[in-house]
DNA sequence: CCGTGTGAACGCTTTCACAGCG
DNA sequence: CGCTGTGAAAGCGTTCACACGG
């Protein structure tokens, strides 16, 4: 348990989904020059606490040297072979409609690991076209392909997700990212994530509902007393 | 303490966040006429468990009906009140890159509660076009409008990112939704969240890689039970 | 009877505080 | 001495299981 890989199964997911962010502090620190970075900084750079990000790097190995601090490179590069981004990952975009072209054509999904290989659509008034470089496929097609650790976006309408995840599953994909707006049913070992946008616009108009009626004690002030 | 809105204070941010997708779940199915559903029911349609769903709800109060389930119109109304959504929200989308583009044209802001009222870019050849029929402002001109109960939306590149932050919270914005890969300081009082792509893609990658390695068993295949 | 509402148990996450090492 | 790494404690969130009421 000292310095060996040891504790590969058992990196807690919120863990996981931080690890991304410190990958991108380091990256920026990196750029500036800095070769060594204590707990506090990075956590600064980070937006979190340093006992979070100490906590959260002892799941990956004892990679810090005490009295000192980490080493940006050496951490960067065990950061990035946790997450798997040695090497990069395919991607491919199902639904070309405003969302999926604007994904196509973002720049940000190049430079961190990930190429953009396949963009599908359905409707064969779509399926030719040139985007972004790339030339539109139909599902057909990439059914085709084999697919090596392929991850599907998914951004077609609604009423069409859960027949891509289906599809995608059945290819073998097993990591899907989902910007459609609704719940999809997938089998176990299937990784989901979704972005979802009327849902962050809604969460934040509970909080600015809520700010509203804080300042405006209007219908009942009733105060926060105990609980 | 039964019947009231009572627990307005202590909603938890874990539910907060889930009110949505419920009530996506409950306006499908009003659209399809059922008008009561069960915990059960429901929870399955939100991809969620009943226990879970049934703890959300009684934070908002006892709005179901022991031994028959719940009113769909009313509990669509109860948490749409909770959430805010009775009056439409103005967004301003900041930064009309590819992204900015695709979230001004993408129809699933305005159908819930949000309405895109300005269209925001710094780059004076973008200012004066017209996107999905609003003509794109400066930051000036927005700031000379009373924002009441503005969301900010910041699909600008990252190195602009915390600079058009600090210029909204200065005008008032206390809800932002930030598409930018980096970290962004504002005050206490400021609600953001973010929406990430490259992470969201960085997380996948970690699971696609441990799914490689439980499928290869190279280094050690420690198999699941079952369960 | 049936399904909601909810205390209580459980498990995960964060924070604290300090031992241990360079 | 300074900062990492980590047990222990505190705080949240989820699940369980059942009392309660229509």
């Amino acid at each position: 348990m000292t310095a060996a890989p040891a504790a590969r199964r058992g990196i807690p997911g919120a863990t996981v989904a931080r690890l991304p962010v410190y990958l991108r502090a380091l990256a920026g620190l990196a750029a500036k020059g800095v070769d060594t970075v204590s707990s506090e900084e990075l956590a600064e750079s980070a937006g979190v606490r340093s006992a979070k990000l100490r906590k959260d790097l002892s799941y990956l190995g004892s990679y810090g040297v005490r009295g000192v601090g980490y080493d940006v490179v050496r951490l960067r590069e065990e950061i990035a072979r946790e997450l798997g981004l040695q090497h990069d990952w395919s991607v491919a975009i199902i639904g070309m409609g405003n969302l999926g072209h604007a994904l196509a054509a973002y720049s940000g999904f190049a430079t961190r690991g990930f190429r953009v290989t396949w963009l599908v659509d359905e409707d064969p008034a779509i399926v030719g076209q040139t985007i972004a470089g790339l030339t539109v496929i139909s599902f057909d097609e990439l059914a085709a392909e084999p697919p090596g650790g392929l991850i599907g976006v998914i951004a077609t309408p609604p009423t069409a997700a859960q027949a891509v995840a289906d599809r995608l599953v059945t290819m073998g994909v097993h990591s899907i990212l989902n910007f459609a707006p609704c719940v999809l049913n997938v089998p176990e070992g299937v990784e989901i994530r979704k972005v979802d946008l009327a849902t962050e616009l809604q969460i934040l108009a509970f909080h600015e509902q809520h700010a509203r009626e804080d300042a405006d004690p209007i219908d009942g002030g009733l105060q926060e007393a105990t609980s």
